[in-house]
DNA sequence: TGTACATCAGTGAACGCGCGTTCACTGATGTAC
DNA sequence: TGTACATCAGTGAACGCGCGTTCACTGATGTAC
């Protein structure tokens, strides 16, 4: 029977929230719309009164679990200084929590060789994404000019994206945390090394 | 009707190589054993003659698409000096051409995300081929103590394939370009960069 | 404010489709004498 | 070396299944008077 304009809101954002969490588990082409209907509490046959296709619950389930990533990771880092927010960034986001936990985790890493196969629209809310993760870790790069900070954050968002990913394939816990420390071991050696190296010179 | 060994031999060859290929361009949930076949030039019906399952002509697919790629990256390396290796490497692997031809590229790159969620054999192979790759890099840091080089060897692997998977992401050409120039620019940057600031140093 | 009617969120059955997998069948290859 | 038979690579139809999508139906909500 029809809902009020308040329930079917909520029912909306309940189903792009259990869909952000279930492509994050299954991958896009492993979750069926049936099963992730039945997870928001719902019959599958609903779905079409939301959504004109899968392709657009992808696309708004992406650009939500885009927004909470970056959103946790912003507010980990406020207050602190840049030094210590990336530090506490890298750290947060190769753990092996975030490891073991890709439903709430990263999209770019969860998903990222799907989303390449995936429509326009989602692919450039993916892009966005990302590139709002580099700039979390730009504005902090203050001892590099704005063009050197954005190309060295780029970098950075790559490594952790691609550290995770492998971290996630590799069975072996020791490989696999070793995938982790590594990253963060390189990418706190760049941020911290320059500076450190820099006093030895003058 | 029945084969000769040698025609068997290499019928299996055939759809192993088809389904890399194809595995890598459409993802591993995208390609049907059906299409693959008929692509390898047979019916479907055979499938099941060479292989037990659909998952292991993914591990194998998945072996024999590592293989390939390192031992070309090897082979492009062969007889330099470690410096110029290293920018080879890094040049080949982050290049608009890699990012455009998925399909004969980089597995990790290709399917990262969907292979995080195979089953345990192909999750080892894939595991074994990033290693393989981190110490193509390894071999060549001959500055670090062996530890250290394995540690920074893949963390630079793991830019290069976040890089790859994001660059493949992006819709806008600029976009794409610029986060394969900030990877390889970082990863340049760290190879001779050391070297350049130690020199300021002493 | 109360009544009559249109709207539409959600249900559950059904659609066609392609998937991985199985199987009876074929005929050339391999084996045994 | 030649013959008789077993093997099995490849074919093509068929299996059940879950997929994304559609639809007739329901009844509470929203709207118009």
């Amino acid at each position: 029977m029809r809902r009020s304009r308040a329930d079917t809101v909520k029912t909306r954002e309940t189903i792009v929230g259990a869909a952000a969490e279930e492509f994050r588990r299954q991958g896009i082409a492993g979750a069926g719309l049936a099963r992730l209907m039945a997870e928001a509490g719902l019959t599958h046959g609903g779905f079409y009164r939301h959504f004109a296709s899968k392709d657009q619950l992808v696309e708004e389930a992406c650009h939500r679990a885009m927004l909470s990533v970056s959103d946790a990771l912003d507010r980990a880092m406020s207050g602190k200084p840049p030094e210590k927010a990336l530090a506490t960034l890298v750290g947060n986001y190769l753990s092996t929590d975030h490891r073991d936990r890709s439903e709430t985790g990263c999209a770019l890493a969860a998903l990222g060789s799907e989303l390449a196969r995936a429509d326009l629209k989602t692919r450039e809310t993916a892009t966005k994404g990302f590139l709002r993760f580099a700039q979390l870790i730009a504005q902090r790069l203050k001892h590099l000019s704005p063009r050197k900070a954005e190309s060295e954050a780029m970098a950075a968002a790559a490594t952790m994206i691609g550290a995770l990913t492998i971290a996630r394939i590799a069975t072996d816990k020791r490989i696999s945390s070793s995938i982790l420390s590594s990253a963060r071991a390189h990418l706190l050696g760049t941020i911290r090394g320059r500076r450190r190296r820099r006093r030895v010179a003058t």
